[in-house]
DNA sequence: TCGAGCATGTAATTCGTTACATGATTGA
DNA sequence: TCAATCATGTAACGAATTACATGCTCGA
């Protein structure tokens, strides 16, 4: 039982099947539609990927003969599949993470209800908060530190960069109140307007 | 003269470059310390990107000997790297560069200023807003069209997106703001709150 | 003298991209 | 019948990650 280390594109595949056992075509059209989580794309990357996740014995493909229709294969989770998902959902929020683009992070959180509930959610979205309260000061800094030895431009690259975090720091809030406030009717998603805090 | 598709850690090298003539280990560090672009990263990833631009003429290494001191190759860029930096700074702004996460418009336009000058940043701010614009009536819609066979989680997720779009909206106002503002004294970086504006 | 940091590299592996190839089926 | 779309693949290539290897030099 080696380490069996899972590409990202590995993970965004077995989220996918979890929710719907699903072709590789269909997964090429959620790539391609949806433009979910923008990375990973199209054509000859998931087919090989779908064979190396079924050759660790991750998922499972079943040969569709659907009434005289075209052949297709379809995926689903294996137990072990499920398994690893939900060893990958539960990793804690490292401040890495938030600094490798957090892309990684929305994608685990969009797959987290559907295979671990609210009460995850709701601890995934504290945790990232509190990686995001403790990495914005450092840009802050960074920012006021190296500010005049910057061209415009860079220096607004920079402070888009920090508004981004921001902007998370703000989303974090308002999902953790759309989890726990019971009523969904205040659906308004207005901006919060906070978080530049200090610590 | 081959079409010569340079990736982006290799502009990112060659900006880099451009500000500074450096070696290979003052890049690296650049990467670790700034965080910068968060992409790309260090050791046997940018040595041989190092050679591979050498190889392709767009920079120049020269050993140092400085004073003994340790031996260092310094790289500048070279008149077609320059040629090739300007090209890419110039380029288009796409929608799909939008929705591929902007890391790359940003990484262009941090170097764009001091490469191009200022009229060049305006346009680009200009023509990112458009994009931006445009993109997001698809995310909303979408949003609306698919948010009621979302989980909870998954909408959110879909929402914080659209809210980092809307973040960089409104800083394509602010940044046009502070190039075309002549004093900047009225530094505040507060939010401007608008954003959500269809077309 | 000895370890930390400077400075540059190499090799194996793994993965994604691009482009091509194939065949079935449906609608015009 | 012909084009579009469904559906699955393969092969060449480029590039990043990881881990290792080397040697210099400065300060304690």
């Amino acid at each position: 039982m080696k380490p069996t280390t899972i590409p990202l594109l590995g993970y965004a595949l077995m989220g996918l099947i979890h929710q719907k056992p699903s072709s590789g075509y269909d997964l090429r059209k959620v790539f391609a539609e949806t433009a979910m989580g923008n990375y990973s794309s199209s054509a000859g990357a998931i087919y090989p990927a779908l064979e190396r996740l079924e050759a660790a014995g991750l998922i499972r493909g079943t040969v569709e003969e659907m009434g005289g229709l075209r052949r297709r294969k379809l995926y689903h989770l294996s137990p072990r599949g499920l398994t690893e998902l939900k060893k990958w959902l539960l990793l804690p929020v490292e401040s890495d993470d938030v600094l490798r683009g957090s892309g990684e992070l929305m994608l685990r959180f969009s797959f987290m209800e559907r295979v671990l509930g609210a009460s995850a959610c709701i601890a995934f979205l504290e945790s990232f908060r509190k990686a995001l309260s403790g990495y914005l000061p450092e840009l802050e800094s960074f920012l006021a530190g190296h500010a005049k030895d910057m061209t415009l431009s860079s220096r607004l690259a920079l402070e888009s960069g920090i508004r981004g975090y921001q902007s998370l720091h703000d989303w974090t809030a308002y999902a953790l109140l759309e989890y726990r406030g019971a009523s969904p009717k205040a659906h308004s998603r207005t901006k919060t307007t906070t978080a530049g805090g200090r610590k």
